[in-house]
DNA sequence: AGCGCAGTATACCGATCGGTATAGCGGCAC
DNA sequence: GTGCCGCTATACCGATCGGTATACTGCGCT
């Protein structure tokens, strides 16, 4: 592997495990066997880095998710489908969506929020898309498409929280479960 | 106001705003207006100031969350308590909840989340405990309580972040909302 | 008056922070 | 061979990190 997939693969272990901010750019280099110049020569800088990372390793993630939030007709069947586009990439890169997790969560101030907000909102608007378009067939949902993506994200995050530590197993049978309960919610 | 006061006050301000790893007990001690050997003498460490913080700040729910939390025959009525407790608490006391989420979310070998563990487990247990209550009246429940409680939780916590990026206001009819949403999980 | 102690400031510690100036290396073009 | 360029290491920068040794103040107790 060579240096440059070396650091960003460093840099996600030790990132998500400990935080970006408690990881100093000098552990890296080391944890990577090389050197401070050769990280600056890359990325220029400990946010390059950041950006470079959650650019490369978020990419899987955008392109799934803009196939399956394209609306056709039937809402459930496209909710279905956007939950297993998000599980099936939790499930096989879980210490980067633990990253992004905790940059989701993390002061609206701080670095790691600021990097994953461009990438997030266009995630954000995928889906409100979505749900705008599936307001023309669902009339009481016109109005409400922010809140709902934020709702129905915020459900796919606790669920992969839940297969992240353990509780659950992401599978049809649990999008099935999140897209009824969500569909539910709006509902009532 | 007491320095002692002043100290957690400013702390709960910039953590909120900019992480814990982010901001230093300098910056801490010049907002309160004091210096370094005050902080020390107070809380002994940055770490012992985070806990001496989150102990003080989580009080107020731990306290509500021990009485709504108890089982009394009526599922939904005691779960109705619960988020009404959450929602309560997280409306009058926005900055320190951001701050708690952030740091449910952190790495788990982050200071920020080994510091609130100890006080989730608390919340987790007498969560697990209603719901294992409850399977008593609910068979099929049984031997899930870890993961409702979980899931629970996380549905709380996913409202309350609605409401923190002012996506939702957390009155009765999303207390409902929530709770029949998390029912229909249950039950489908 | 005199003692003790909680609380506070000045000034400092070694370590680490993110970042860089400089120089050397190997490979490729000419 | 020679010049260039992508890449890398040694050694360093000022700033900030969490934490502390020392001394002073003011108040309560006796």
């Amino acid at each position: 592997m060579d240096n440059r997939s070396l650091i960003l693969s460093r840099a996600l272990d030790l990132w998500s495990e400990r935080g970006y901010d408690a990881v100093g750019v000098q552990e890296i280099v080391e944890s990577a066997g090389i050197t401070k110049p050769t990280l600056y020569h890359y990325f220029g800088s400990k946010r390059g880095l950041l950006d470079a990372l959650i650019d490369e390793r978020s990419a899987g993630l955008r392109n799934a998710l803009g196939k399956a939030a394209e609306y056709r007709g039937d809402l459930v069947v496209t909710l279905e489908a956007v939950v297993r586009a998000y599980f099936d990439f939790a499930r096989s890169n879980g210490p980067y969506y633990r990253m992004q997790l905790a940059f989701w969560f993390a002061p609206e101030h701080s670095d790691g929020h600021q990097a994953i907000l461009a990438r997030n909102a266009g995630q954000h608007q995928a889906l409100e898309l979505l749900f705008e378009a599936a307001a023309n067939d669902h009339g009481n949902m016109r109005g409400r498409h922010r809140a709902y993506a934020a709702t129905f994200l915020g459900m796919i995050n606790t669920y992969i929280g839940l297969h992240l530590n353990g509780f659950a197993s992401l599978d049809d049978q649990l999008v099935y479960q999140a897209v009824h309960q969500f569909m539910h919610g709006i509902y009532s």
